[in-house]
DNA sequence: CAATGCATGTAATGCGTTACATGATTCC
DNA sequence: GGAATCATGTAACGCATTACATGCATTG
């Protein structure tokens, strides 16, 4: 049991769904492809912490619905008292904003605004999502609340990274920004 | 050639250094165990993009030296202009967030008090960076700019987490949290 | 004298991505 | 007729973590 089988078990535990579902659920708050999810299903079906059948509909493909069962549940409660690890991020535009003396304003300036733009996207996407949950759900004591949280996580960290490039952008484009520095080899 | 080789020709193009010094140094921005990076640096060097002596040193173990060739700078350069991807980041307290409807009050306080205190910590050690960097340097032009735009970077992004964390925990706080609602398994 | 930091490496295992594979339906 | 969405799976490969392995110097 991973992480991702954990958040996978967390999602139905909500509500059951097939693994299209959850994967689609999952993906803004956990990167993970169907060929890692579907493995991870019946794993976790096997060791009884989830239980499955298809469900037939008309014009879809059938699909395999999983349901969490008690055991799963206990599973997931007894993970909750288990230490939070750090969050693990990888940015190559950490990388790359560390090599933009050796590259021209108008490539470094591009690289921030295809960052940029992936920013705006995601946050649209948070805050629509926000706009699903109603106001009761906001206040406090419902599953829905904690949706709330997790969505308002995406947003504040979305909005730090654009603001971080706005304030990038505007100091590339202020700034007369000569050719890229003659480059010395570092001596050693 | 994956990103973090590309990240370590970066630290090694600012100056050179042994492995356990690059390690050190892109550590706060690339999680990377040494028994990764030892690896890379060999066969970057196999490959020409680096150079390396031994270094003998009193009181300390002799270390080997890299530094990057002229060809390492040609394909740093030509990197700067691929496509940059989007960022990965894992974080379990998400999937926990999503979740604290089946654990006590004082569980998910803990959970999120141990990120804060994480946040605290990394936000300190950005912040005692950019004390290192003079006041000319934050102005623009020089290579040690860039530092100063990828330290910002963290310390936008440690702030943004702080704050979500005070926030959830002014909540948690000042609601009265019923004993974890009654698990109504989900009917399928 | 035990723990920590400096320093370098390899091996085994686990996690994640890309590619392979199939097939129905809908929309342009 | 081709692309996109829904739907499920497996196989191969690459990336990352943990564990194995060694050894010296310093600090408490």
């Amino acid at each position: 049991m991973n992480t991702l089988s954990y958040g996978l078990l967390a999602f139905l535990a909500r509500e059951p769904g097939s693994g299209y579902d959850v994967m689609l659920k999952i993906q803004p708050f956990w990167q993970a492809k169907h060929s890692q999810i579907y493995p991870l299903l019946a794993q976790m079906e096997e060791n009884e912490l989830l239980s499955s059948h298809w469900v037939k509909q008309c014009d879809k493909p059938d699909k395999k619905v999983y349901s969490i069962t008690d055991s799963g549940i206990r599973k997931l409660k007894e993970w909750m008292y288990k230490p939070l690890p750090d969050p693990v991020t990888r940015d190559e535009l950490s990388m790359k904003t560390f090599c933009m003396w050796m590259t021209d304003r108008d490539n470094a300036i591009d690289i921030v605004e295809t960052r940029k733009s992936y920013f705006i996207r995601r946050l649209e996407s948070f805050q629509s999502m926000q706009g699903k949950v109603t106001e009761e759900h906001k206040k406090f004591g419902t599953r829905e609340f904690y949706d709330h949280l997790l969505i308002q996580k995406g947003i504040f960290n979305a909005a730090a990274g654009l603001e971080w490039c706005n304030w990038v952008l505007g100091i590339l484009r202020e700034c007369d920004y000569s050719e890229p520095p003659v480059l010395v080899k570092p001596s050693n």
